[in-house]
RNA sequence: GCGGGGGUGCCGGAGUGGUCAAACGGGCUGGACUUAAGAUCCAGUGCCUUAGUGGCUGCGUGGGUUCGAAUCCCACCCCCCGCACCA
């Protein structure tokens, strides 16, 4: 019969919020700070991902705050954003009134499911007190030029009617309703979020983050270190006129260079072919590049000759400029093309008939003596190397880089070979007889140089022929020897990268550069429902900043703009008409709003103070909450919303107003819940509504599955059968409870010593059961937490008839803590049922007492479930002959006489009348197995 | 292609050198209770063998290291996620 768990968990809904049990303030106790990426209020409501996110999330706070730290878990609602306002276009609904209803409806939700959020502290990004503070940062910002507008390509989405940001961009696609984005040359708003690039790069180290978001960070923002090289243009006569710069991190394949390659949509190209008789070519190129969406442009390598000439500063020969698609507009735009050396550049100069030059070797040279028998198995293996077999000395010549070398290395020793090293020259010998452990490393070396009669110039050369003889088919990319390359033949290409780049330095065609791959964050968008961006256009003082205390710029209400023509805020006209704070003369307001990122991008620091109205927070109070010491959501966000809120945090940090430059110490991303293996959709309809399921089993229920069924960072499928396990638990754990309190469990008849052995027994496994718990907790493994007291609470189960009451309630006090942040709701309730007046919620989190350990009777009690096993198994097997056993004759040695007859009752629930005696004197004991009764395992006879 | 994570029983999922035929939960089979169903409890749930035993097979596939491997190494296959011509 399933409790009332509708009647329980409203109650103490109602208890919590009239206490105001998790209001917290600045406090002198150490603090943690635990933040959920906050939700969008859709229409839906709540989702079970959603569910699962802040489950994770509350048994952190709630475990925390019983630790004793001063937990601040807030909630808030990112409220600005399109589906508000296409619901308005749609419904003709106003989108603040369609937001606040949804959020009334997520908030109903989250109180439902009991979360120990402080109320107090609630926030909504689209309401004039918060947006406000996004319009200061954005003037904070603009005052020290990291704010500034500039006409450039940008992408927009034709169906959403909006700019996006570069990392709104998904493979070519707009982020949220999956159109073809175009590039548009627009005038927009940029923050220069490049400007910390490195930093953002740089703190990365020090957090506790997944290290896939760390990756995905560092590759999003790109840092290569490179050099610029000087191409000099030259005329028909051989005269230069001007000058290409190409960037490379290869400076140390200068020499191999036989073309020039410039982007499509490089700014100088027109201007550079302007009057040659490829003008009319080019031009036609680059509108067909502009036209190809990414796929297109990524699927084979197209170009055109500009009918330019370069001359590499290198060599002074005089290579081609070819405009061509696969080069972007990264760093200059501008690339050096090494056929040799880079598969890209191979590509382009096969189709294009351009010449390749060689100019880096594989610096390492493998050598094997391989039988014959082996070499068919090896060589497959080396499909990727460059080799020669010498089937009449039976050598393997491999090349190697020192990349590829440990690959290689391995690779032999998988057939046995053995290696000796002798710094340049690997020597692999694939016969067991020349173990190198076995022969002396100097007589191996020597007796191999006579096997193979070599030196290592001359297996260059023949390396080196044998490479041009057969026909190049990909570009060697790795690094190596220099050849052919002037001074600097002959150097390793790290030695090489340096001096060329010195040697260019000294020549002054070349210097040192930095690029990255990251770019300036584009916060510009057509649209209605969001932050107004406090510009003012003024025809006499151009872009004028709208005062500090002139903020707010409040949106105008949605009655009073018009949708679907274009920009809605400039059909407003009380909005866009207003006076210059300069001159005062007539102005108009800029109309574009603020990407949603942004309001995003600090809310964590509001919720730390929202009712200021002369800051955006307080310092002091910042200073002492941040930065988040547990900080959970989506990966989705890796390189969108976890750059942005670093980069404010630390641009916060300059402004002087936050002692920390790092949002959140500690990031959890949770996986996702999928059902049949796929993530749940409304276009799949395989969604799980989670007021369903409370319906059913009550928020307890869920959440404690929710926890249960994976690790928080793992996939989690949906099993609703797997709910039912845990509803179990719940219940039980609740009955046992209300059992306990109306003296209701029925005893057993043991003597004092039997009681004694199994309050020990239960008292010091509780014990284990607590670190374990907390140590579970500490490390984010809420699944294991969850098993281990289901397991605990079964032996509970098994030995409530014969422990003392006393004790039981002692254990259930301890495990209704436990569980708090797991099922709150149960664990309150039953907390209070054991005669406490205060909140389970709010209690010290137990400790284990290590007095209470007994070593003894747990192994006791490990033999008994031996025991158990072996009664079981012996009764199974006699069964098996017809034979239907109703008595078992345990004999056990003196000293553990007490143990076994402890747990007597365990071994009742078999079925059998159990008769316990000593091994020494046996009372019955037809067939003499007592003798047979040893330490830690007794004798048995059943009949 | 590159980077990251995976492939374990009927299912979800633990386990990362021996204590593993494998936690915890679910399912299934048999038993107890019950007029019956449900709930609950007990037992079983790879194969063979056995008075509590022993053996074989088994953790994607194939090799290897080791006295010993689900766990370590190598190769291959498959799945998921991210990045994708960044010079």
């Amino acid at each position: 019969m399933a409790y009332d768990f509708e009647k329980i968990e409203q109650k103490w809904i109602k208890e919590w919020e009239q206490h105001e049990a998790f209001k917290v303030s600045k406090s002198d106790k150490p603090k943690f700070y635990c933040v959920e990426m906050f939700p969008y209020p859709s229409g839906e409501g709540l989702h079970i991902g959603h569910t699962r996110n802040y489950s994770i999330a509350d048994a952190i706070a709630r475990f925390k705050r019983m630790q004793g730290y001063n937990v601040l878990y807030p909630v808030g609602y990112d409220a600005f954003g399109l589906p508000a306002e296409n619901a308005a276009i749609k419904h003709n609904v106003d989108p603040e009134k369609w937001t606040t209803n949804n959020i009334a409806v997520m908030r109903s939700q989250q109180k439902r499911l009991g979360f120990s959020y402080d109320w107090s502290r609630e926030l909504a990004t689209c309401f004039p007190s918060y947006y406000k503070w996004n319009q200061w940062f954005f003037l904070k910002m603009f005052e020290r030029g990291l704010v500034y507008r500039k006409k450039a390509p940008v992408n927009y989405c034709p169906q959403c009617k909006t700019v996006l940001a570069n990392e709104q961009v998904i493979d070519g696609k707009c982020w949220r309703c999956k159109s073809e984005v175009q590039t548009k040359l627009m005038e927009q708003w940029f923050i220069k979020i490049t400007d910390y690039a490195d930093r953002l790069l740089e703190s990365l180290d020090k957090l506790d983050w997944p290290e896939q978001v760390k990756v995905m960070q560092r590759n999003w923002i790109g840092k290569s270190h490179g050099v610029e090289i000087d191409f000099e243009l030259v005329d028909e006569q051989g005269n230069s006129y001007d000058k290409l710069v190409v960037f490379t991190t290869r400076p140390d394949t200068l020499f191999g260079v036989t073309f020039i390659v410039i982007a499509p949509e490089h700014e100088k190209l027109l201007e550079l072919v302007k009057g040659k008789p490829q003008e009319q070519e080019v031009k036609e190129f680059i509108e067909k590049v502009q036209k190809m969406n990414l796929a297109e442009r990524q699927e084979s390598k197209l170009g055109v000759f500009t009918g330019l000439y370069a001359r590499n500063p290198a060599t002074n020969e005089i290579v081609p400029v070819y405009t061509a698609n696969f080069v972007l507009p990264y760093a200059t735009g501008i690339v050096m093309a090494v056929p040799a050396h880079d598969q890209r550049d191979f590509e382009f100069a096969k189709a294009y008939g351009l010449p390749i030059k060689q100019v880096i070797q594989p610096n390492l040279l493998v050598v094997a003596y391989v039988k014959p028998e082996s070499i068919n198995k090896l060589t497959q293996s080396l499909k990727d190397f460059y080799f020669y077999y010498d089937a009449e000395k039976f050598l393997l010549y491999v090349k190697a880089s020192s990349t590829s070398y440990a690959q290689l290395v391995n690779l032999l020793k998988q057939h046995q070979a053995v290696i000796w090293n002798d710094g340049e020259v690997i020597v692999l010998y694939n016969n067991r007889q020349f173990k190198p452990d076995e022969v002396q490393a100097e007589n191996l070396h020597e007796e191999l140089k006579k096997l193979l009669q070599f030196d290592q110039q001359n297996w260059r050369d023949f390396i080196a022929s044998e490479l041009l003889q057969s026909e190049m088919n990909k570009a060697y990319e790795q690094e190596g020897i220099l050849i052919n390359s002037g001074q600097f033949t002959g150097m390793s290409s790290a030695e090489a990268i340096n001096a060329i780049t010195e040697w260019l330095e000294s020549i002054g065609k070349g210097r040192k550069a930095v690029y990255y791959r990251i770019k300036d964050w584009l916060i510009s968008r057509q649209r209605y429902w969001g932050t107004p961006i406090p510009i003012v256009y003024c025809d006499k003082c151009g872009i004028v900043p709208v005062p500090y205390e002139q903020l707010p710029v409040v949106l105008p209400k949605a009655s009073e703009v018009r949708f679907g023509e274009g920009n809605p805020l400039a059909t407003c006209e009380s909005f866009v008409n207003t006076s210059c704070p300069k001159c005062n003369g007539p102005a108009k307001r800029e109309t574009d709003t603020m990407d949603t990122f942004v309001d995003s991008s600090w809310y964590f620091l509001r919720y730390i103070d929202n009712n200021n109205d002369e800051l955006p927070f307080d310092k002091e109070k910042a200073d002492y909450f941040m930065p988040i010491d547990f900080y959970i959501g989506g990966i989705e966000h890796a390189t969108g919303h976890l750059i942005y809120c670093r980069f404010f945090t630390k641009f916060i940090h300059d402004l002087g107003m936050l002692k920390h430059d790092e949002p959140a110490r500690k990031l959890l991303c949770q996986g996702m819940v999928t059902l049949g293996g796929v993530a749940m959709s409304k276009s799949l309809g395989n969604v799980v509504n989670p007021l369903d399921v409370i319906k059913r089993y009550g928020a307890d229920t869920l959440r404690a599955y929710l926890l249960f069924a994976a690790l928080p960072e793992k996939q989690l499928e949906w099993q609703e059968k797997g709910i039912e396990g845990i509803f179990r638990f719940v219940n039980s754990f609740y009955s046992f409870v209300t059992a306990l309190m109306q003296d209701a469990i029925v005893k057993y008849d043991a003597t004092d010593q039997i009681v004694t052995i199994v309050n020990s027994l239960l008292l010091s496994k509780l014990q284990v059961l607590i670190a374990n718990v907390t140590q579970y907790l500490e490390t984010y493994k809420l699944s294991y937490a969850i098993r281990d007291i289901m397991e605990y609470f079964k032996l509970v189960e098994k030995y409530k008839a014969i422990a003392s009451d006393n004790v039981l309630k002692q254990i259930a006090g301890v495990l209704s803590l436990l569980l708090n942040p797991f099922t709150p709701f149960i664990s309150e309730e039953c907390w209070h049922l054991l005669g406490n007046t205060s909140f389970a919620s709010l209690e010290a989190w137990p400790k284990p007492d290590e007095s209470l350990r007994d070593q003894h009777v747990e192994k006791a009690y490990d033999a008994v479930v031996k025991l158990r096993q072996d009664i079981n198994n012996i009764v199974r097997i006699i069964s098996k002959k017809g034979k239907k056993p109703t008595s078992v004759y345990i004999y056990a040695i003196d000293s553990e006489l007490q143990h076994y007859l402890a747990f007597k009752q365990e071994l009742e629930t078999l079925g059998l009348s159990i008769n316990i005696e000593p091994a020494s004197n046996p009372a019955y004991d037809p067939q003499n197995k007592a003798g047979k009764a040893k330490q830690g395992r007794p004798a048995i006879y059943v009949e």
